[in-house]
DNA sequence: ACGTATCGCTACGCATTTCGTAGCACTCGG
DNA sequence: CCGAGTGCTACGAAATGCGTAGCGATACGT
């Protein structure tokens, strides 16, 4: 399997096709696979107020390798949440609206680290 | 660098300790590196209204192979969003509060659907 | 006690994904 | 022409995920 294109890489997960782990297509997983892919959010989160150019995002995301984030800006830009224009990368208004919905994460976060530096993980 | 590490795998992304591709330890990041894992949204999501036990909770993730299931678990319970109990696994408290800023999601990706359905994409 | 069926979970080897470095093609200002 | 900026790709190496098989423990019926 795994056609012989020049540049082989995982199809962008998109609603209505299979996902990774999930063969029915329902839109809920071709988001969670899309979302689960390393970098997308913190790609998304890097973006969540700026314009951004290649090597300015790349510098922001830890200095992420340019293939990767190559390959995750175009499964991000195929799934219309990011676009290119002549300043650089920027969310969609639809990618705007999906960080409305990350941004209570960030509260989560913070009330999760203090539950956490309270109590020494025992897993085991 | 990093010599081999036998049968090591990646430690559980904490607030406080250092995420895969940033090193601060800001809460955000640990938490985008958790649940950037694969299948840690899915589990959640799946645990959503029920304990499983771990076997149901593999079938419920389209079989997704044990050893992996096992790993995203520890995780899980390491940070304090799954616990195991007598029935199953099931989310605690701090899960199940996770979940709800989750659920919004699948409004979105419903909403995205319709948008993908219309628009083939032309990148590049 | 025995066989069987479930449970959570691990070992191990292979496949996929990600990474890091290098570099290409292009554009703009000097 | 000459840097310096842009987006982006190639390619080998490392990390991560996956699938199959199977272990020890527990529970049940006979």
């Amino acid at each position: 399997m795994t056609a012989a294109r020049p540049t082989k890489r995982a199809a962008t997960p998109l609603p209505g096709r299979p996902a990774r782990g999930s063969a029915t297509g329902r839109p809920i997983m071709a988001l969670l696979d899309l979302l689960g892919r390393r970098w997308v959010q913190r790609v998304i989160w890097e973006l969540r107020g700026d314009t951004l150019s290649f090597r300015a995002l790349r510098a922001a995301c830890d200095d992420v390798s340019p293939s990767v984030l190559a390959a995750r800006l175009a499964d991000l830009r195929t799934a219309g949440i990011v676009e290119l224009t002549a300043q650089g990368y920027r969310l969609t208004a639809d990618g705007q609206s999906l960080l409305q919905l990350m941004l209570p994460l960030h509260a989560w976060a913070e009330r999760w680290a203090r539950r956490m530096g309270r109590l020494e993980p025992s897993p085991r």
